[in-house]
DNA sequence: CCCATGAACCTTGCACCAACCTTTCATTGA
DNA sequence: TCAATGAAAGGTTGGTGCAAGGTTCATGGG
């Protein structure tokens, strides 16, 4: 699933999209209220977690403004308050579900869970790729803030060496992959778009490592 | 297959790593659930072995990361506790079979070969020489840390060797098996890879031996 | 027994070339 | 208008095989 997390605690913020991601998520770290508003109102995601108590803009409001749009998508409250009149104007303004802190990562990772089949969101099959989330079916490129965009055919790359990491992918293995068995292409455009998705994958602390003559394999290098 | 051997007990570790090796698998026996953490999430293998009582990180917390991350690799757990409470956790965390201590090796390379099979883990013809270990197959040489490097002539002189072992190969099917049968190359780059070799595996404990007129042998290196 | 001798073998340096990397650029499609 | 695409060009890396010079070992003559 894509998960925009919205919490302006710093460490709290982390250890959620570590767990999340880790699950299998795609999730998408904010801190302020500002930007989660335009998040929202931009990218496509399937849940929201959103803390009450933000610097900006409050987490209420920005779910005032979701249901006022709209917009469908199931929300989970966190907060400090745990009175039951706080969750009670918290599932009235339209959220699905309410956590309050302090609470243990596996109650808010079952909560994910039940709400998402409660709300039938489809399962979509995240590949993790370091602290980035490789949706195969799409397939599409994510990382904690946000999805990458990233041309077609240095994303179709990625797939096979992502599958098989971290086992050696052939060259013309990402050839086929990329223009289909028996393609007139030159192998040299598998060097080019490695060449590509290298300098594009290096800022997250990815890398393609060559083994001469055999072929290709991803590594994490932190 | 490639083996993961997850146990802090150091003689049964040496034990079940001496057994595997012998059925032709290639083993890497590691022994606390840091190391194994980090290893499973970098290098490929075909199946677990996890003990359940590991110092620094717990083997279900180890298996629990991996069906988070949606990683499908079988996994056999070992335990001491055999209690029926226990074998239902470790199988829903998302273990494939389940062996309490103590058990006899017999078993566990029985189950190892069921497990192969009920998983089509396509089988790789492994052959170990020292602690490396060679597939003939792709052909590729393992170390215990991971997949080695090595030219490709250099690994058409390793293959006739290590498939001879203990025996001799005489220098002519060295050639031959590089080249081709009545190739015009001339013989004496067999003894410039037979250096080559020598200087690669010469860390990993594993040496070749001339037979003056002969031919060369491979060894271990005590 | 000792040493000279030569064949077999070892190792290293080097030139060459194929594999690979990166950037540039013209073309194409949204 | 702009980004994606892939061909091309020029540079880098590292495998390959030859050759040169050194070492080891069996052998035979003194």
């Amino acid at each position: 699933m894509r998960i925009v997390l919205i919490e302006d605690n710093h460490s709290l913020r982390k250890g959620i999209a570590y767990r999340l991601t880790d699950d299998g998520h795609a999730v998408s770290a904010l801190e302020n209220g500002e930007d989660a508003d335009v998040f929202l109102r931009q990218e496509d995601c399937d849940l929201v977690i959103l803390d009450i108590n933000l610097p900006g803009r409050d987490g209420l409001e920005i779910l005032n403004g979701l249901r006022r749009r709209n917009d469908p998508r199931p929300v989970i409250l966190l907060t400090a308050r745990s009175s039951t009149e706080d969750r009670v104007v918290g599932l009235d303004a339209g959220a699905d579900d309410y956590l309050a802190k302090p609470f243990a990562m596996d109650e808010l990772a079952a909560r994910v869970r039940a709400l998402a089949r409660r709300k039938n969101v489809a399962p979509r099959r995240m590949l993790a790729i370091g602290n980035l989330q490789l949706d195969i079916e799409t397939p599409q490129l994510f990382a904690e803030t946000g999805p990458i965009d990233i041309p077609r055919r240095e994303l179709s790359m990625l797939v096979p060496l992502a599958l098989a990491r971290p086992a050696i992918v052939p060259k013309d293995r990402l050839l086929d992959h990329a223009y289909g068995a028996g393609s007139a292409t030159d192998d040299k455009v598998v060097e080019v778009y490695v060449s590509r998705l290298r300098k594009r994958l290096s800022m997250h602390g990815v890398s393609i490592r060559v083994h001469r003559g055999i072929g290709y394999s991803l590594e994490l290098r932190p």
